[in-house]
DNA sequence: CTAAATGGTATACTTTTGTAACCAGTATCA
DNA sequence: TGATACTGGTTACAAAAGTATACCATTTAG
């Protein structure tokens, strides 16, 4: 049935998208790169909530899967920047449909904090 | 300065999002219900990867966030189904953009299993 | 009688994430 | 001349999240 076969292919895209994902600080690490954030402790400080290990980490791991862009300039003091590739910029949709979700449920959310 | 005030605005919303997304199996499970599956085996079985445990989890915790009604219906043998909320409903334009990102980017991602 | 499906729970284990301290190099301030 | 703070991270350890596997009572099919 080709009702079966869509969820089926559905359901798989999803799974990647999900899997490239992967962790928790993917998409705001994303986002600020998207926001012109550049330098480590710049970007560090735009997300609340994040540890020098873990942007330290997903910034690896980004490099590593061509989402981002690692410069070193020597000069000294050493400067260091990172830069979203055009890749990178196609979770825009997602991010914004995640901003959109978060504006709309904004009242009916409890965070545990309050 | 405007660009900075929306900035912070919208990242609340991404980690108000984000936060209620929580875990791992939140989405795949959404998708699974608004699919039309109801019982735990179904569930179960049209999630590739989930474990008992984890689907056990996380329809508890679902439940306790108004996402999934459960109903037992007691007659012999006991039946027991599981229905999306209208709330659950409103992550369609989430799993949708993720749905698509995961199609257009099929020939470009290497999962680590190939 | 046996095997399989139902809706789960219990236990142990591995992986991922978080906490916090630390480091070398440079700049700032008094 | 220190003392302090910022840069871009690393390291060791603890806590949380996820995985694997076995198990349970009840019911149905053969």
């Amino acid at each position: 049935m080709s009702i079966t076969r869509n969820q089926e292919e559905e359901l798989k895209a999803l799974q990647d998208t999900l899997y490239f994902i992967g962790g928790k600080w993917r998409i705001p690490v994303i986002n600020s790169l998207c926001n012109g954030n550049r330098r480590f402790r710049e970007i560090e400080r735009s997300i609340p909530g994040i540890t020098t290990r873990m942007l330290s980490k997903e910034l690896k791991d980004m490099e590593l899967n061509k989402l981002v862009k690692r410069t070193v300039y020597p000069d000294t003091p050493v400067l260091v920047e990172y830069e979203p590739t055009e890749y990178c910029r196609t979770f825009g949709e997602i991010i914004q449909s995640m901003i959109n979700w978060g504006r709309k449920h904004r009242k009916t959310i409890l965070r545990k904090s309050s």
